[in-house]
DNA sequence: TTTTATTTCTATAGACCTATAGAATAAGTC
DNA sequence: GACTTATTCTATAGGTCTATAGAAATAAAA
């Protein structure tokens, strides 16, 4: 029974210890947080952190990886999926907000302080960051092809707007927690699809 | 002569101290850098810089008032002209972007390190940065009035739309100086505008 | 030149921080 | 219980950092 339960508590207690360096570092900053903040987080003493760490920037590093591996997999399975161009814009923004409402303070982490990681590990990460972006970019370009988009559309800049627009807004979710989710998950939706302006019937030419 | 050229050249020698601190916090991230960083950026010893600063945290209230007040004070110009609502917006994105590439480091460092300010002088420039969220919301509210804008449009998620698509192309823009600047400015407002979905003539009622 | 004011320097106190080493306690196994 | 392994603790070396004090240098004024 505890073999199965606890596996080794190890994991149980390492895991804790990125939750809590991802709640500090959220907070104030991978510089600005100290090892015994985190440590003290999770009601140990400084100097048994590196029992789980081999040193502050490795947990910065567990942290940014735990921050966007999951949400990162959920936009395969998203991409992968045959919904309609509209659905999967859709199904992209609720994913992205709802990690940060979920495990907002890893993903914050991941946006803010991952520049702070040596060379190496940073360059990982991008791999999995820009493999999210490709990913999107994928979608808008379906969703041309598809004639669902305006074919004058620059994808790669869609994306990037996509991603943005959802992280400023993660910024704001994660500040003000009784924001409604899913209203905002509409009106970003929305203005991706319509923008604000209203629709003429007439078209006008002079565009600029 | 030299009262007029040099003015007192503590002032002169106190806007470089601005600048360099600018450039490091934007860099490092305010606990990341060092007053040795700033100082030596500028060309004097660490100590010296205490000349201009009191504290290392009143650099950085200065920094961040630098980084927005004329590009706050931009804003009221525009929303106090009487141009289209579309020439407004595309004036204010135009503004806010051309911000990041002049100013990139002071504006970059308002926005990411501005909390770490002690709760007044955080206060102050709140002030300031919702009074520029503000006008934003007014030149939505005036064009929802003037018929540019569909009546369904929230005017305060639109505001936050628009700073949060600036900011997030205002990073990239700023590590990134060989983009090319107005084409993301005419993207991001035809974003606004008009979203990315291509046009039916025939009305779908089915939104949701 | 002498005197005064401005700007920069050196040196350092005092605090905090990371990472390590080795002791101590708890948990698991025979 | 005796033995082994896993987890946490205490203590500290060695480093860096902010902010201050007072000397030195430079410029301005008299």
């Amino acid at each position: 029974m505890t073999a199965n339960t606890e596996k080794h508590k190890y994991q149980q207690q390492r895991l804790q210890a990125i939750r809590s360096a991802a709640a500090v570092f959220a907070e104030k900053g991978f510089h600005g947080s100290s090892t015994r903040d985190i440590a003290e987080r999770m009601g140990i003493k400084q100097g048994s952190l590196y029992y789980y760490f081999k040193s502050k920037q490795e947990a910065l590093g567990e942290v940014c990886l735990f921050g966007i591996e999951d949400y990162v997999s959920h936009m395969q399975v998203i991409a992968a999926s045959d919904q309609s161009f509209e659905s999967k814009l859709m199904a992209t923004i609720t994913s992205h907000l709802s990690s940060y409402r979920e495990r907002n303070e890893a993903l914050k982490v991941y946006n803010d302080e991952r520049l702070y990681l040596p060379e190496e590990k940073r360059g990982n990460l991008k791999l999995l960051g820009s493999g999210y972006r490709q990913l999107l970019e994928k979608i808008f370009e379906e969703g041309v092809q598809s004639g669902a988009l305006r074919t004058s559309i620059d994808c790669h800049f869609a994306a990037q707007a996509v991603i943005g627009i959802c992280n400023a807004w993660g910024d704001i979710i994660v500040r003000d927690p009784d924001l409604d989710l899913f209203d905002i998950i509409q009106k970003c939706t929305d203005l991706m699809l319509n923008g604000f302006q209203e629709r003429r019937s007439s078209e006008r030419s002079n565009d600029q």
